[in-house]
RNA sequence: GGGCGAUUAACUCAAUGGUAGAGUGUCAUCUUGACGUGGUGAAAGUUACAGGUUCGAGUCCUGUAUCGCCCACCA
């Protein structure tokens, strides 16, 4: 006896137990195989001390099938997961727990501080995996890296030297994005800007030494402290004659001068714009453009520092308050509007940034954005969908330095060390012994990190070992695609392409999926704030691992965001719980000796040849999809062909045969559903792998894991166009009468006789094959094949088939208004049918310009429904005149 | 101010230029020996709107509307 499964599907009594075989069976681990092509896949790493969201479950559900998929196709398959320290971030939430116990990171110190970041990450670091290994994801745990690791930040370290002996990183005095709550600067690609309705200040400031006023409009007010000049367009004509003069900066009573500069739009505000050079991008620009030099007036909180007078240790806002208060009081003020404007606040703590003149490091980027540019242009790196190559573009010909300097604890130190005598800079590895330029000993390094983002830049290859070339580096690199969500084109693809052309000049990926972002059944962002986010883990309890994938995959297309229905799971649950009782059936229904029997094509019946001529084709329909990406179409169509093809065709066609007495044909039926079954479990298996190999291990003669098996390809033998025609014939008719007897209220249970009416040689043949398929699946008996219908009677239910007519008699069952309603909503849908077809060929431009099989089609289609049409008006003839 | 996406059944979404599909929901029906987490059947669409290209358009082009996203230094 074949050892059966549950009678229920519980997707928690396996899922974890086959995560554990597949580890323990090391399937998971890729080798350096000289025989075998590699592909490649670098996870995209999640945050250390994160939670699994449905991001992840998403983007880790794609990469899963991706690999499993090629695995089977016997590719050497090397997917690399890892976590990404995720500076700001964790020590963000680090400084929270201290602040909790009462303690600050500036106690700590250093080094006090990092040994409790260590311990938090060591006591939330592993959350994130084993969140995961629920998940199922097949990837090589052996080769786990953590960007923190020492071949890690070795590998950071020789990129930052690197790019600095090559003159691509320096240090400078530039305007950048300030978090006061992080206290940090942060890059452009952290601040997030929002449109905020705020108000515009107009101000006045008297000239010094003559009478009257220069009418600025400000924003900010209270940068006012720190103006250095009043700028005016060269050509408006209304503050020409004031160029060179000076104005008094109210209550500050510093001298500015009043400059000219292009940047200033004559028709914006009063077309005067007051200067503040060390707290605004523009401002600084026109400062250096006209030697201003600098006035910082806040601290790196944000507090008005001692620059600021009277106002010294105001937060910004409040400053801003009673400078205004203070110059209406004056009578500076002369009148203030509301103002929409773009507000950035810092992308992790949503503070708003504060531009800021500061001594940071940069990367210059135009030299490295180039090749980034050309290697797209050649074909090189695909982006699925393609339109996202608009935006890699577009960012990279608009690029700015990137600021990686950060004043944080946590992350990659830089690896610069200064002269405390000469203020030499020197970059290295390794803290120098003495000052290169003056001997000195004395030798300290930058307090800075680096930008977590630099790190996560050289992911690809540092994972592999880089710089060394290790064997790994060697077969695996680069890696075939990188799967991530589009909000972090920016952030990392576009900073994983430069560097890695700059340091391997290789593109990282081949292809770049990007997939969009779930939102929630109303088509909310999920959030912590709105308390509508669902977590995988909670998903995956109730409905499976499986259930859970299959939703992410399907219903959605790459790029685009999607709701998240708990609906579609419980769907998708079903799903499993339908392959899960079929191959019950199957299993219970196997005689052992047919096990190690193969297909004898010999003794193949037509719905044999049909179902396993329609699995060749899903076969390959599955796999080109999966080769363009086209996971969701895939995954469907594994769904159609179980559920609807071997489920409620082929299943039920077959159950005679297995309770049957012709053994040959018995044992064939049984060879062909277990045959099927494990061609469809290996399909479905990257997609749901965890209900697919709990499966197989049921199948009888397992010798290997599901995960290792081989793919299953498209064989010409298993081909059978003609039964495929000959089957969907009769499927079509068995339709057909189900229909009519459901219309009719006729139950299923009440078996009838079924007269067939054709001339046609052709239908009569395949009509008298399918007998027993009509007796099973349309409640029929005595079936007559005849040529001649005027011996029957009217009290029929007839239903019109292509060639074919097919009567049911039911002696006083059968309202005739009902059934000569129902004849006319046919005859109704064969018209329209045929005015479309009879409007297409009458169309001479389609006769003569469309490809010939189209035409031959539709006149096939013209002559099929005309004669149709004549039947279905003879009966409804018939019936009327008879009534 | 630029750029991009979406608009298809009640809802959520699919759909290589050739008769618009699915899931959920709805209605009817079935205790048939795998499954009621099921079977069978039905109803449900001017594919946002207006033009255009084409023998043929949900699909390609132009414009409009609505919604959404991204980018951008206009004080």
């Amino acid at each position: 006896m074949i050892e059966n499964l549950p009678k229920t599907y519980n997707p928690k009594d396996f899922e974890d137990r086959l995560y554990k075989y597949w580890i323990d069976g090391e399937y998971f681990v890729a080798h350096v195989d000289e025989n075998k092509k590699p592909f490649t896949i670098m996870m995209p790493p999640p945050n250390v001390t994160g939670n699994l969201h449905l991001g992840h479950a998403l983007n880790n559900t794609i990469q899963d099938i991706l690999i499993r998929w090629k695995r089977m196709e016997g590719y050497e398959a090397l997917w690399l997961p890892g976590t990404d320290h995720a500076s700001i971030s964790t020590e963000a939430k680090v400084v929270e727990k201290l602040k909790a116990e009462g303690k600050s990171k500036e106690e700590l110190g250093r080094e006090g501080f990092l040994e409790e970041a260590w311990a938090w990450t060591r006591k939330y670091g592993g959350n994130i995996n084993n969140q995961l290994k629920k998940l199922g994801v097949s990837c090589d745990w052996s080769r786990e890296r953590f960007t923190l690791d020492k071949g890690l930040s070795n590998a950071v370290e020789e990129t930052f030297i690197r790019l600095y002996n090559k003159g691509l990183i320096y240090k400078g005095d530039r305007i950048i994005n300030w978090c006061p709550n992080c206290r940090t600067a942060i890059s452009d690609a952290e601040v997030d800007h929002e449109e905020t309705l705020g108000s515009i200040w107009y101000i006045r400031y008297p000239l010094k030494g003559e009478e009257g006023f220069i009418t600025i409009a400000t924003t900010r007010p209270e940068t006012m402290l720190g103006d250095l000049a009043i700028a005016v367009n060269p050509e408006d004509e209304r503050y020409k004659h004031l160029i060179g003069k000076k104005a008094i900066l109210p209550l500050v009573n510093r001298e500015i001068p009043i400059i000219a500069d292009e940047y200033v739009e004559m028709e914006f505000g009063t077309g005067a714009v007051k200067i503040t050079p060390s707290h605004d991008p523009n401002d600084f620009e026109v400062g250096e453009r006209h030697g201003l030099g600098q006035c910082i007036i806040m601290n790196e909180r944000a507090i008005i520092n001692e620059n600021g007078g009277k106002y010294e240790g105001l937060d910004r806002y409040e400053a801003r308050k009673r400078i205004v208060e203070d110059l209406k009081k004056e009578n500076y003020l002369v009148d203030v509007k509301d103002h929409d404007n773009s507000i950035g606040h810092c992308e992790r703590c949503k503070t708003v940034v504060e531009p800021l003149i500061s001594k940071q490091w940069f990367v210059k980027m135009e030299p490295l954005a180039k090749p980034a540019l050309d290697v797209y242009k050649e074909g090189k790196l695909n982006f699925i969908p393609e339109r996202f190559g608009k935006i890699y573009t577009h960012w990279l010909e608009n690029i700015k330095d990137w600021c990686i300097s950060r004043q944080l604890w946590w992350g990659h130190r830089l690896p610069v060390y200064y002269c405390e005598d000469c203020d030499e800079i020197m970059v290295s590895k390794e803290k120098p012994e003495k000052c290169n330029k003056c001997g000195s000993t004395k030798i300290y390094q930058d307090p800075d990190t680096l930008d977590t983002w630099f790190s996560s830049a050289l992911w690809p290859f540092s994972t592999l070992g880089w710089p060394e070339e290790t064997e790994d580096m060697k077969y695996f690199f680069p890696t075939d695609v990188l799967v991530t969500g589009y909000d972090i084109i920016f952030f990392w693809v576009i900073r994983m392409v430069f560097t890695s052309l700059e340091q391997t000049g290789k593109v990282p990926f081949k292809d770049v999926f990007l997939t969009g972002l779930i939102r929630d059944s109303q088509g909310r962002k999920m959030s912590k704030s709105l308390g509508n986010g669902i977590d995988p883990l909670e998903v995956i309890e109730e409905y499976g691992a499986d259930a859970l994938r299959f939703t992410l995959v399907t219903g959605n297309s790459p790029g685009n965001d999607m709701r998240f229905y708990m609906e579609r799971v419980e769907a998708n649950r079903n799903f499993a719980n339908k392959l899960w009782n079929a191959t019950r059936f199957v299993l219970m229904n196997l005689d052992e000796d047919i096990i190690d029997k193969s297909i004898n094509s010999n003794y193949l019946e037509e719905e044999d040849k049909w179902i396993l001529s329609r699995m060749n084709t899903v076969i390959d329909e599955v796999t080109e999809n999966l080769e363009k990406y086209e996971i969701g179409l895939s995954a469907q169509k594994i769904y159609d062909f179980i559920w609807d093809e071997y489920c409620d065709w082929y299943i039920e066609i077959v159950k005679p045969r297995l309770y049957g007495e012709n053994i040959k044909s018995k044992e064939t039926a049984q060879i062909i559903l277990l045959h099927v079954l494990e061609n469809v479990l290996k399909l479905l298996h990257p997609f749901m792998p965890f209900i697919t190999e709990e499966i197989w291990q049921h199948l009888p003669e397992r010798k290997e894991a599901l995960i290792i098996s081989t793919w299953p390809v498209y064989k010409e033998e298993n081909n059978y166009p003609e039964a495929e025609k000959r089957m969907s014939y009769i499927m079509n008719a068995i339709k057909g009468i189900r229909n009519a007897r459901q219309e009719m209220n006729i139950a299923p249970s009440k078996k009838a006789k079924t007269i067939f009416v054709t001339q046609d040689e052709n239908i009569k043949d395949i009509l008298n094959y399918g007998r027993r398929y009509f007796i099973n699946l349309a409640s029929a008996e005595e079936i007559e094949i005849i040529e001649d219908k005027t011996t029957i009677g009217e009290d029929n239910i007839s239903v019109v088939l292509d060639r074919c007519e097919v009567y049911i008699p039911l002696k006083n069952l059968i309202d005739f208004d009902k059934e000569i309603e129902r004849l006319e909503k046919d005859k109704d849908k064969l018209e329209e049918e045929l005015k479309r077809v009879r409007d297409k060929l009458s169309n001479e431009g389609f006769v003569t310009k469309a490809p010939e099989h189209v035409v031959e089609g539709e006149r096939e289609k013209q002559k099929k429904y005309e004669d149709m049409m004549e039947k279905v008006l003879e009966r409804l003839e018939a019936l009327k005149s008879s009534k």
